[in-house]
DNA sequence: TGTATGATGTTATATCATAACATGTCAAGC
DNA sequence: GCTTGACATGTTATGATATAACATCATACA
């Protein structure tokens, strides 16, 4: 079986702004979420399921009217609450991460694993990279400490140039 | 005169989350904008240096609407518009920053220091802390040099419990 | 089978943000 | 002093994002 962990896309940060095929992580990954979810008592229904295989089709952010969009077209409800509530709860579980400077949410691309996810936003073409960001969420922690502050839950995000448009010094057409 | 940056209230993180006057503080950096603003051939002009007073008299994170409000009130502009220009005015040039978990903004604590801020903000009482980002940034940014990733501007957040809060397990009633 | 819990859907509205354009201000150069 | 160009302020209008409140339906389990 194929581990979504060492698709060379989508969890190797070094090819995370590469375009690759990735259509075997997204099947992988649900088929995590969903054995992940069943151990903690939660249910990937259907509109939750296909909510994530949008965001994980996707394999870019998406905005949640963006999400509503196509979950409308399949047949489910076509109210802002009904993307919201797929998105909040995939986000609650780890499965999905919310990029605020993009008012967008993107699959997790490493759900199970516990970490603080870090986003490097490329500000040309909107691509977005999880990085590891155990060493960022270790010295956020440490500072948080410093001052009695108890933390839950973070949002590290980098906006800036990804590789490609650095080169070119502006935006870069990208295959899917 | 008096250093901001050595107001045990507004610039030292251990005291950051307790109760303080701050008059003093939102004067000093008041006219420390002002100068830094001139040297770069920028204006500090009423509706800026307003804005930029009632986040400091505020000491928290304003909605723009809530400055907006503000600034009608006293005879500036009464459109969305007139607080957005002034607030990314003052983010742009470091004297404020936006804080994205509440769409909101808050003056500077540090003007003129680099700093990629980091924030730490309680979810009971909304308290909003200038945490020294540093070693934060420093993470951040190796993690993003690993795969070629130019970061420009940081969001750096963490939501949780300040200590006043996490005591009494809810809000806890501050003082001006 | 009744009942509690949670999921889904709706209507309606709140909240946050920006595009586009008109007017006003100010300093530099003639 | 006047013109001009750059920038600042103001407006109208609209767009984009998000949530409250409530009705209905599904599921699990006593």
């Amino acid at each position: 079986m194929h581990d979504p962990s060492t698709c060379p896309g989508c969890a190797q940060p070094d090819l995370a702004f590469a375009p690759h095929d990735h259509t075997r992580c997204a099947d992988d990954v649900l088929a995590l979420a969903e054995t992940q979810l069943a151990q903690g008592g939660q249910r990937l229904t259907p509109v939750r399921r296909r909510t994530l295989q949008i965001l994980l089709e996707a394999h870019r952010a998406m905005g949640a009217y963006d999400v509503l969009e196509r979950l409308a077209a399949e047949g489910f409800g076509h109210q802002p609450p009904v993307a919201y509530r797929a998105l909040e709860f995939l986000e609650e579980h780890g499965l999905a991460h919310r990029i605020r400077r993009l008012n967008a949410f993107t699959a997790c691309m490493h759900p199970g694993e516990i970490h603080a996810p870090a986003f490097l936003i490329c500000r040309f073409c909107n691509m977005v990279a999880e990085a590891p960001g155990v060493a960022i969420g270790l010295a956020l922690g440490q500072a948080a400490k410093k001052v009695g502050f108890t933390v839950e839950r973070t949002t590290v995000e980098a906006l800036g140039l990804c590789p490609a448009c650095a080169l070119a010094e502006g935006p870069v057409r990208r295959m899917a």
